[in-house]
DNA sequence: CAGCATCCTGCGTGATACTG
DNA sequence: CAGTATCACGCAGGATGCTG
């Protein structure tokens, strides 16, 4: 359906189903360091989360899987055995790492924070 | 900081759960422009959209409400009848606007086209 | 006009078990 | 180690109808 429908899907509203899903972001955050295996990554999340209990590998495949299709990042299987899997960022993925740092840090400075709503109320 | 704060609930996590919903960003971006009415914000998210086909007012109503309880957004009612009542961006919200701008920004460019894949790296 | 009440459905996510 | 298969469930979100 190529169409001729100049109405570009929102950018916002891509984005959002980009990233949908709990941990799509962070698995991009921390493959910003450099490329990561799947239990690494896996560890990884459950480090950084106190809530998390487990994410269960259906899980996190899937968020992968998504991550790969949207072309943010990448998957490079060594073959053989023990299997070996390493997970890094695309450019694309790169280029998107940026916006996850602003998003972040205003995180960190807004929600950190029980909601000091200045008016609310 | 109340707590010792070793685990501080991922601010990516948090902000996950904050924009959670189709509408919360796009409300955000639309109210970057001034208070709006409801009825306003309705119309406006749907010539945004070119897929959806209505918003209904239960999911805008809830969105809305999430969003004035994070803090995001204000909610004035001028009382009295025929109602009306204005949402504004708060102090908050008007922070988390240039979030949503780098977002935009990043997704048209990245998401408008097609997913060219780059294989080479 | 700006909602709320009710019903219904798909999907995201967790738990558990199995495999190459 | 790096996944896949199956089951189950909560909840976002759409449809409809009603109200102050």
């Amino acid at each position: 359906m190529a169409k001729t429908s100049p109405a570009r899907t929102c950018p916002v509203a891509a984005f959002q189903k980009m990233i949908s899903g709990k941990y799509k972001l962070r698995i991009v955050w921390d493959l910003k360091d450099g490329p990561r295996r799947y239990g690494e990554i896996r560890s990884g999340l459950l480090r950084g989360a106190e809530g998390s209990a487990e994410i269960t590998p259906r899980v996190l495949s899937r968020e992968l899987k998504a991550l790969t299709m949207s072309g943010l990042i990448d998957r490079k299987d060594f073959g053989e055995v023990p299997p070996k899997v390493e997970y890094r960022l695309t450019r694309k993925g790169k280029s998107f790492v940026p916006v996850v740092a602003a998003i972040r840090e205003w995180g960190e400075r807004n929600l950190g924070e029980p909601v000091l709503t200045e008016a609310a109320e």
